[in-house]
RNA sequence: GGGCGAUUAGCUCAGUCGGUUAGAGCGCUUCUCUGAUAAGGAAGAGGUCCCUGGUUCGAGUCCAGGAUCGCCCA
């Protein structure tokens, strides 16, 4: 007879196991063939949110990848036809500074000298430096995704999609050409996006010069005189030199003051405290409104108020004025701030940059020319002070924005910049995130949605190389077309393009339709994060090729990023269709939080505490390490991760859920039966098997649900609990059938065991599909080809009777404790204290409880005071609504009843009377709870109304049988010493302690029974055996030699 | 400075509609069981449910204020 299942290792290596799986898989193609069995099924669409393969992965990225494959693994099994199409993000900044670096570059015009041809072509080799191990470390974890036809952001048709994409844009009056104050990062040479700006690490604490400098009156205005000097105040003196005017609250009260050197200062008077302390003389008080128009000498020379208009160095009304920091008069940087930009919008001024793209001053700011803005901060003060200019200069602290790759300080700036105007629609934004099913709530109308009320335009466009080229070309008059397919171009310019990228892009001109004269591409690349917000359509190409492809894939049922997202790729998602297509891209979205370490702190290179996820999969495997994500904590809660703790997910479920299969496995070959000679579980009659397949099914119906709800968490968790019930009461109460070959108990626990590895396999793909092969060896070729288990009928009164059941147990147990006798030996009785449904629910699991407790019968006792004192209480929950603030005198009402008397009548289902404050109440058994209170020196262990208690008395037979089984024990010992097999019969051959012989032979058939004994003998003959045992059984020796029959 | 979230045992986390003895796992101590054995069971130690105030008969849970941490924004 050969063994119907594979013998299962007890020390067996998950990863090891793994590895063999992963070859299997990829021989059989199981991953397609998963895709292919529901071809024609409805489809559920996953969008994949593209990684940039020019960095190592990360644990992070095993995070966010493994929460990707979990839910369209599960909805395959459902029966959805999941498509799973990877995709490279290849554009952008992170790019072309890895080259950079690799080519010792500091500056875009290193850039320009070595070629923008040769540049990017660099970065295209550049972007996918790590895409090796990016999709070996993708399949090591079984993230099932196609990366053989992954979409690429830097292929032809992918751009023309894009392109397609801002000319529906264009068309719709939404694409732009503005000058705004963007922040600008000197050392890339580009302005950043808001979302650029939300990447961690962007602002940082700084602590840079705030200065209060004297600006002396020329010109008065109103109640103003010829030297008074206004006060402004600035963290930024780099602006100084560009200062264009003095900004005022047209309704805010300033003074006139003398300080004590003499000179008059102008300000706010709510600051004249914090600025000039106590004891200052107010000379004037009037409203800022009374000031405009006045002149003033400027902070610096260079630059003459001429230069920004009329207007310039004078003082202006502003609405963005305040009297929370600083003077109460602002010094005004046209080209620095937006707030100075728009003042100067309004007042018509001129803008004057004398800061070159590279962060240097130029030739106007005379002897700081050629001086990076910032380092000449420290300068810039001393100059004021030298001349009397200085009134004040403190260090100030401020979180500062600094470019999010290179660490540079960025500076807020003017620049001419192509935008989206997403605030048009931002009410279009508002109402396509309504549609959106987001976990955790919280961000869809928190970060997400408090983030679209505040929509400002999208900033296009980056003065870049390595990007998709902005399709906008110009002519020499300023007429400007935007280009939405290669075929137009063609059309256009003759010159059909075979690299969509610079420069070859930009050398392609055409006439313009209006003027005839040549039209150019404009040098913008655009934002990455369009690139990845247009991957619904431009993935396939569409609307050029695949229209029809795409519209049946839009919008997707599922993405799942990390939490800093929320304004990457959730927005350019949500912006991006919702300016095409007017809706959302997705219709669920799980966002995933921080990983940190063992000590909570967030990990980073400069720390040293990076876990490399190759060290968990080498050491514990891909299964422990998505057990842990999964089910440790809701994912978006973030982790705090470390190798300990993923050896405590595989020591807690997956060794436990491997023991209940290696158990299985062991004595279904004992016994020599196989899946096929197995009678249908649902027929057995056996309380324990209905009980089991009812617990599944319950099982089945929350997995399900919290599946379908994206909770990856309560759904394995509850699967957990299951093995857990299986493992610690179904197989140890059930052992006895199984070395006795019961085919029903073999059926259910096969049974359970199939199903589990279903419901599981979304969540450790590997060993459940180990499990599944060798259980179900007749059945799919892998569980992943498997449906999704359904629930069936459930047994809730079963359910609930075993819940009674254990607790008793529980009970009984902690009573044998309590007792010091052992569990192997017998005890006559256990009295239980139940009554109605309860007793019930005992009485019929009653050889459950008895075997469990070695007790030979179960003694009820209903009135419960044969065990204890009862106790009556109120039911608060009861009778809370219903006295209200009487509550207290209920209560008091209720101790003053005889418990007995209560029982009595409640258990005739009578009410019991109370007067509460004057008036008579009638309470029922819901009304109150009645409970034990144990007397003195009974071994009695209670809960509530719920107790057990164990009649310790023993007599002679009793004694017998106790010590035939530590005979028994010993014999088990003296087996697997011997290095028998479990099904090996023997000949037993016992010595020693008559009293110990007397007990075994009174239990013979018990014993040999047990021990697999063919024969036996008590002659002791065996001492001269080699094989001889000697033990000890309460203080009575014992020899035993055992030989294989 | 603003928004969002978190704070429960030494550690990791549950805690439903507000209900009166706040739980689990790990770790620790003691015992026990064992034909799954690096598993299982019992007992013990371990708690200012972050703080303060409020609502309520009753607050870990609801409200307000504050603290600390994290993320996001300015």
């Amino acid at each position: 007879m050969s063994a119907p299942h594979r013998p299962v290792d007890p020390q067996q290596s998950f990863p090891a196991m793994e590895e063999a799986l992963l070859a299997r898989w990829k021989d059989e193609d199981v991953f397609h063939e998963t895709i292919r069995r529901r071809s024609g099924r409805p489809p559920w669409i996953f969008y994949e949110g593209p990684p940039t393969a020019n960095g190592r992965p990360g644990t992070h990225h095993v995070l966010a990848r493994i929460f990707k494959d979990i839910f369209p693994r599960y909805r395959t099994m459902c029966g959805y036809y999941v498509e799973r199409k990877g995709g490279w993000d290849c554009h952008g900044l992170p790019v072309e500074l890895a080259v950079e670096e690799q080519l010792g570059f500091t500056s875009k015009d290193d850039i320009e000298r070595y070629g923008i041809a040769e540049f990017n072509a660099k970065c295209r080799e550049s972007v996918f430096t790590y895409v090796e191990e990016w999709a070996r470390l993708t399949e090591r974890i079984a993230y099932w995704v196609d990366l053989d036809e992954a979409y690429r952001t830097l292929d032809d048709s992918y751009i023309e999609s894009v392109w397609w994409a801002l000319r529906t844009i264009w068309d719709k009056g939404l694409l732009y050409e503005g000058h705004k104050v963007v922040p600008y990062c000197p050392r890339c040479g580009t302005a950043l996006s808001s979302h650029e700006l939300g990447q961690p690490g962007a602002y940082r604490d700084v602590v840079d010069p705030s200065a209060y400098v004297r600006l002396p009156v020329t010109r008065p205005a109103g109640p103003l005189h010829a030297g008074d000097e206004l006060l402004i105040w600035t963290t930024t003196p780099w602006t100084l030199p560009s200062n264009a005017a003095v900004a005022v609250d047209p309704d805010l009260t300033y003074v006139r003051v003398r300080s004590d050197d003499g000179a008059v200062f102008v300000l706010a008077e709510a600051l004249i405290e914090r600025v000039l302390g106590n004891g200052v003389d107010i000379l004037a008080r009037f409203a800022g409104g009374d000031m405009v128009g006045a002149a003033y000498e400027p902070p610096f020379p260079f630059i003459p108020g001429s230069a920004y208009g009329e207007k310039g160095h004078t003082v202006l009304p502003a609405d963005f004025v305040t009297a929370e920091d600083g003077t109460g008069l602002v010094h005004t940087a046209l080209a620095f701030g937006e707030d100075d930009y728009r003042l100067g919008e309004q007042q018509g001024m001129t803008v004057v940059n004398p800061v070159r793209p590279d962060g240097t001053y130029d030739e106007r700011i005379g002897p700081y020319a050629g001086r990076a803005v910032r380092e000449a901060n420290a300068d810039l003060v001393e100059d004021l002070r030298a001349r009397g200019r200085l009134f004040r200069v403190e260090d100030y602290e401020h979180a500062y924005p600094h470019c999010w790759r290179c660490g540079t300080p960025l500076l807020y700036y003017a620049k001419p910049s192509w935008y989206i105007r997403t605030s048009q629609i931002r009410d279009r934004l508002l109402a396509s995130n309504e549609a959106v099913n987001w976990h955790p709530p919280h961000v869809k109308h928190g970060r997400f949605g408090n983030w679209l009320e505040g929509n400002v335009d999208w900033a296009l466009s980056r003065e870049r190389y390595w990007g998709t080229p902005l399709p906008v070309w110009r002519c020499e008059s300023g007429h400007v077309h935007c280009v939405g397919s290669f075929d137009e171009l063609e059309e256009l310019s003759g010159v059909r393009l075979e690299d969509a990228h610079r420069p070859y892009v930009d050398e392609v001109g055409f006439p313009c339709a209006e003027c005839g004269r040549r039209m150019q591409r404009v040098p913008e690349v655009i934002d990455v994060w369009f690139d990845s917000g247009a991957m619904p359509f431009a993935q396939w190409h569409a609307p050029h090729e695949n229209a029809e492809h795409f519209r049946e894939r839009f919008p997707a049922d599922y993405v799942c990023e990390a939490l800093d997202q929320t304004r990457g790729w959730f927005y350019s998602l949500l912006a991006v269709s919702t300016l095409l297509f007017d809706c959302s891209s997705y219709k669920n979205v799980v966002c995933l939080g921080l990983i940190l370490d063992a000590e909570g702190q967030k990990m980073s290179k400069s720390k040293g505490n990076v876990v490399v996820p190759w060290e968990v999969l080498d050491r514990y495997g891909a299964d422990a390490l998505r057990w842990y994500f999964f089910t440790s904590k809701q994912p978006w809660d973030g982790y705090r991760f470390s190798l300990e703790t993923i050896g405590e997910a595989v020591r807690q479920f997956l060794l436990q859920l491997w023991n209940t299969y290696g158990f299985y496995v062991l004595y279904a070959n004992a016994n020599g039966l196989a899946p096929s000679a197995l009678p249908d579980p649902a027929e057995s009659s056996h309380e324990l098997d209905r009980w089991a397949l009812s617990r599944l099914s319950a099982t089945v119906e929350i997995a399900r649900e919290r599946m379908d709800d994206y909770d990856a968490t309560a759904a394995g968790r509850a699967i957990q609990a299951f093995v857990d019930d299986l493992s610690n009461w179904y197989v140890r109460r059930s052992r006895r059938r199984f070395w006795d070959g019961d085919p029903a108990a073999f059926a259910t626990l096969r049974h359970c065991l199939v199903s589990v590895v279903q419901l599981l396999a979304p969540f450790t793909p590997f060993v459940t599909d180990e499990i599944y092969r060798n259980l179900d060896p007749d059945g799919e070729p892998s569980v992943h080809l498997c449906d999704y288990p359904h629930p069936t009928a459930r047994n809730l009164a079963l359910e609930e009777a075993m819940e009674v059941a254990r607790e008793a147990v529980r009970l009984g147990l902690a009573a044998r404790g309590q007792s010091r006798i052992k569990l192997r030996q017998p005890l006559h009785a256990a009295a239980i204290v139940a009554t109605g449904r309860e007793r019930e629910a005992i009485e019929r699991l009653a050889d459950v409880v008895r075997e469990e407790l070695n007790v030979k019968a179960l003694r009820f006792v209903s009135a419960a005071d044969e065990l204890g004192q009862l106790e009556v209480k109120p039911n608060y929950r009861a009778l809370g609504p219903r006295f209200g603030r009487q509550m207290p005198l209920a209560a008091e009402a209720v101790a003053g009843l005889d418990p007995a008397h209560v029982a009595v009548a409640l258990r005739e289902g009578r009410t019991v009377g109370v007067v509460v404050d004057g008036h008579d109440h009638e309470l029922t058994a819901d009304d109150l709870v009645v409970a034990m209170q144990p007397l003195e020196g009974y071994q009695l262990e209670r809960e509530g109304s719920h107790a057990v208690a164990l009649e310790l008395a023993l007599d002679d037979e009793l004694r017998r049988e106790g010590l035939a089984r530590e005979v028994v024990h010993a014999v088990q010992a003296a087996r697997k010493a011997a290095g028998l097999d479990v099904s090996d019969r023997i000949a037993l051959t016992l010595a020693g302690a008559d009293e110990l012989l007397a007990a075994a032979r009174a239990h013979e058939p018990y014993v040999t029974g047990e021990t697999l004994t063919t024969a036996i003998s008590y002659d002791g003959a065996a001492q001269s055996n080699g094989g001889s045992h000697a033990v000890e059984i309460e203080g009575l020796a014992l020899r035993i030699a055992v030989a294989r029959a």
